[in-house]
DNA sequence: ATGGTAGAAGGTCTA
């Protein structure tokens, strides 16, 4: 079973590129983030006739995230709880879906950028994350494989950038959003592409400017976080960086785990 | 310090 995560960066500026990468590479689930579509406004037809299920949370013109299944899913839910548990009614922001897809619990996370930082934005940013670890040790509860996955705007060590230095006063090298990211791997959740790929640059994200893909000068911000329960189903994580070389390709590329789960 | 690119919109905002 192979998931996938894939910040699109527009789903209609993207459509024909994800039809034909998802023929290529006919992965059985795809995380999608910025999708900048509504619910309404999502092609879904085009993807229904190629076979897939989808199930979106958007909003107008910013973020918003769905699932590509070839799997039903179930018990969906929309939208990051608050700190409690309860459904987080002051965040307008379409930034997390998470159902049940062959047994496996699966999310995917648009989480904040966060810049300019400070400000209000990384002010979100760390709320956000608070959030997101609550709810991720709430998920450790149900005992079962569990896959967390998106663009989690976080470079988590200075390996995962090709200039550190340049980075130093962003917000997703910052050390609040680094120890955010650190405190859902003490959970338990385990780093799907440092299991498979300990050591070395596995960027997933390119710039648009500056030549950034052709020097590759990337940055690793998208990441598959998964359960005990996963994490002993894994067998493989790559980067797929064939999109990003494509026509009008999205600033991100595809990254994938394969479990073993028929 | 500025501007460089891209997407959703059809004016700026976000990244």
């Amino acid at each position: 079973m192979k998931i996938a995560t894939f910040n699109i960066n527009g789903i209609k500026a993207r459509l024909p590129r994800l039809l034909e990468w998802l023929e290529d590479f006919q992965p059985d689930v795809v995380c999608l983030q910025e999708i900048k579509s509504t619910d309404e406004t999502f092609p879904r037809f085009e993807f229904e006739a190629a076979g897939w299920t989808v199930e979106t949370h958007g909003q107008k013109a910013f973020n918003g995230v769905a699932f590509l299944s070839k799997h039903p899913i179930t018990d969906i839910q929309r939208g990051l709880p608050a700190l409690d548990g309860s459904p987080c009614t002051d965040d307008d922001q379409a930034r997390y879906i998470e159902g049940t897809i062959k047994g496996v619990r699966v999310a995917s996370i648009y989480l904040p950028n966060g810049n300019p930082r400070p400000g209000p934005k990384f002010d979100y940013k760390l709320q956000w994350m608070d959030r997101l670890t609550a709810h991720a040790e709430h998920l450790l509860a149900r005992e079962m494989p569990t896959v967390l996955a998106g663009d989690y705007n976080v470079i988590p060590h200075d390996i995962d950038c090709y200039n550190p230095a340049g980075w130093v006063d962003d917000a997703l090298t910052q050390p609040e959003s680094r120890a955010r990211f650190r405190s859902l791997l003490y959970l338990g959740y385990t780093d799907a592409q440092r299991q498979i790929t300990p050591t070395g640059a596995c960027y997933s994200y390119w710039d648009f400017q500056r030549g950034s893909w052709q020097k590759d000068n990337g940055i690793r911000i998208d990441h598959l976080l998964l359960s005990a329960q996963a994490s002993d189903l894994l067998l493989d994580c790559k980067v797929d960086r064939i999109p990003r070389g494509k026509e009008k390709p999205s600033d991100h590329t595809p990254v994938w785990v394969s479990l073993d789960i028929d």
